[in-house]
DNA sequence: CATTTCACCTGGTGGC
DNA sequence: TGCCACCAGGTGAAAT
């Protein structure tokens, strides 16, 4: 479900109530999905660990683990371990209280010092959790670049010679790390580019365009607190406000916001595409 | 290798 | 009310 403005305003606000505490207790409700490693390993690497921070890498929340010496003299090392969490389609990572209702489909509860909770909900299970020990492995790396941080002539290399569609290829995380569905219409709606068109057959002045637009919708997103289309909460349960904003995802037949021509709907890469046929070429 | 398709899940919505 | 088809913020394996 989160794509990068729901993931940074998650792992913002999940930093914010957790960092500097420590992980005392452990509880997996699942063994199956969602874990990458066992649970039994990941629950073992967990307890009993301080949190160091949270941020966010692509679309991923990473957490930085260290030793479970008092924090004052943790403070400033590097992290030991990770806790990795992908959220899929439908996953939440919530700061609660204990006594908190456990909402249905939760799979981790993790007891704070400070008596809070934090908690893994995923009801489509296509989420995933990892924990990596820094020690034997290298911490976690975005495969792709950061649409936040990606320069003008780096962005354009990405695109160069590729047969794809611009939309495919901005969902293409190996590419970018961070965009889905919602920001890839959306900004191609605002850098004036058809979704179908040839990702290796935009000009440089296009691609400009269209990562100058996908910046600003991000970062835009990113103040509203994300997108919430049904179910998306942050670390307090708090909904975003970016889906007001929204000019053409899941506004099929509505009118352009510029020149009221109805929206178009078509399926590209698996995914609805929504996009204005007078406003993109 | 690059690109496309599909399976993986549960739940909400809207038509009949 | 029930049943059913369809849709959903993502990814990665398998097929092409």
């Amino acid at each position: 479900m989160p794509e990068l403005p729901e993931v940074e305003t998650i792992a913002r606000g999940v930093d914010a109530r957790v960092r500097g505490d420590r992980i005392v207790q452990v509880w997996f409700g699942s063994h199956r999905e969602p874990f990458k490693n066992s649970s039994a390993r990941q629950a073992k690497s967990l307890e009993d660990r301080s949190i160091l921070g949270v941020a966010r890498v692509g679309k991923h929340i990473v957490v930085g683990l260290g030793s479970a010496v008092p924090q004052t003299s943790s403070k400033g090392l590097p992290p030991e371990g990770q806790w990795i969490v992908h959220l899929g389609m439908t996953g939440r990572l919530l700061v609660t209280t204990p006594d908190a209702p456990v909402a249905a489909h939760t799979h981790a509860r993790l007891t704070l010092a400070s008596g809070r909770e934090l908690r893994f909900v995923d009801p489509r299970r296509f989420g995933r959790l990892e924990s990596r020990d820094l020690a034997r492995q290298k911490p976690f790396a975005a495969p792709g670049a950061d649409p936040l941080f990606v320069d003008s002539s780096a962005f354009a290399a990405l695109f160069w010679g590729r047969r794809l569609s611009i939309k495919a290829a901005l969902l293409h995380q190996s590419l970018l790390s961070g965009v889905g569905n919602i920001y890839a219409d959306e900004s191609l709606f605002r850098a004036g580019i058809r979704p179908r068109r040839q990702a290796g057959r935009l000009s440089h002045a296009e691609l400009e365009r269209l990562r100058q637009a996908l910046l600003e919708v991000l970062q835009h997103a990113i103040r509203l607190g994300g997108s919430s289309v049904s179910d998306y909460v942050d670390a307090e349960g708090v909904r975003g406000f970016f889906q007001l904003e929204h000019r053409v995802y899941q506004r099929t037949g509505e009118p352009c916001l510029t020149c009221g021509t109805p929206i178009r709907r078509i399926l590209l890469a698996g995914r609805s595409t929504h996009y204005c046929l007078r406003c993109q070429h």
